[in-house]
RNA sequence: GGCCAGGUAGCUCAGCUGGUACGAGCGACCGCCUGAAAAGCGGUAGGUCGGCGGUUCGAUCCCGCCCCUGGCCA
């Protein structure tokens, strides 16, 4: 334990987008001798770089960054598989002395790689069938049928919520237990530190972050993945800014003519990531284990020092 | 200056040929969230229906005047 001081112990910085984590990690990793472990759900997937705001390597201060890049597009995104790496990552990071600085705002996903939380298996098959059901019947149906075998998941779940109707059924069918339909408490496997990072100008850093990304190029990133599919993936498609951008673009042509209204596609992504913002501090704020600190703030470099006295 | 269209929820608009605005979408706010989470689902709050006056038992809807917006004509 001795010549090992920071091992068990996680950083983790989280918060909306557009706060400034990425760089608030950069400066944490670099005090404290750590490395950045990635945590928000689009910057895993390669390609994906303005549209998600990825550090680019000259920018990450000499610490090295995990779990950038991991997935090609057309995979579907899974916070099981995530949590894994994350985990494994984690545990590479402690072997070395060091100390894994999470960032990320994806909720789900620190909470996979952070805390007590177990996801029940999956089955293609089974998810396949259950979606045709779904799409036959209707969410009420499989509700109903959800209330038979599993009261309680059925109580916690709205029978509009189609998706998560079936994700029980899924899980009652290929394990045979009941499904936990609630979160649990917040409890950590790591001796944690979170760091939440907001600021009162967030709307128009927002906006004027939107339109420095089509600056950048976004419109060409975009393009540049149809090839790769970006149209057909599941997941990586609906992200903020790729979908708007998508909608665009002529679908039979493979370079992407524009046939859409560009400035329209701009101002519906500020406005969707504004809604990303609401919906990730609504999340985040119920956390209890959480600080705070301003963004914007002078002393954030002394605040953020104080918070993290004890990992010192 | 004249003519036409329009001024209804924060925004875009429905609606009522006079009897308490079913308003809708988006937004806002709040909540849920266990293998798509930048996803998915739900709840709540917002309107003296441009202003003033008139007709009427009663006007968002009729009449008059005024203000504002857009367009056309001059």
């Amino acid at each position: 334990m001795t010549d090992q001081p920071h091992a068990g112990k996680v950083v983790a910085v989280v918060g909306p987008t557009a706060t400034g984590k990425s760089d608030l990690a950069v400066a944490i990793a670099r005090r404290l001798g750590g490395e950045v472990v990635n945590a928000d759900s689009m910057q895993l997937y390669e390609g994906m770089d303005i549209g998600t705001a990825k550090l680019p390597p000259s920018e990450r201060g000499g610490i090295v960054h995990h779990l950038l890049d991991v997935w090609p597009i057309t995979k579907s995104a899974s916070v099981s598989e995530y949590q894994s790496m994350a985990r494994a990552t984690i545990a590479d990071i402690h072997g070395r002395g060091r100390v894994p600085v999470l960032v990320g705002g994806s909720g789900l996903y620190v909470r996979g790689a952070l805390d007590r939380l177990e996801f029940p298996g999956e089955s293609a098959a089974v998810r396949a069938r259950l979606y045709d059901e779904l799409a036959e019947r209707g969410p009420q149906q499989l509700h109903a049928r959800l209330a038979e075998v599993d009261p309680a998941a059925a109580a916690a779940i709205l029978p509009s919520n189609g998706r998560r109707i079936a994700r029980a059924l899924e899980v009652i069918e290929i394990t045979g237990r009941p499904f936990v339909a609630t979160m649990p408490g917040f409890e950590s496997i790591y001796d944690t530190t979170y760091i939440g990072l907001d600021r009162a100008d967030l709307d128009e850093r927002v906006e004027q972050r939107v339109h420095t990304m089509m600056e950048r190029g976004l419109l060409d990133e975009v393009r540049a993945l149809l090839p790769y599919g970006l149209r057909d993936s599941p997941t990586a498609g609906k992200a903020l800014g790729y979908q708007q951008l998508l909608a665009c673009l002529d679908p039979d042509d493979p370079h992407g003519a524009v046939t859409g209204d560009l400035a329209e596609a701009v101002q519906v992504t500020i406005r969707q990531t504004l809604r990303f913002v609401r919906r990730q501090r609504r999340w985040f704020r119920r956390d209890p284990r959480i600080r705070w600190v301003d963004g914007a703030s002078p002393d954030l470099r002394s605040t953020v020092a104080e918070a993290l006295a004890h990992t010192l």
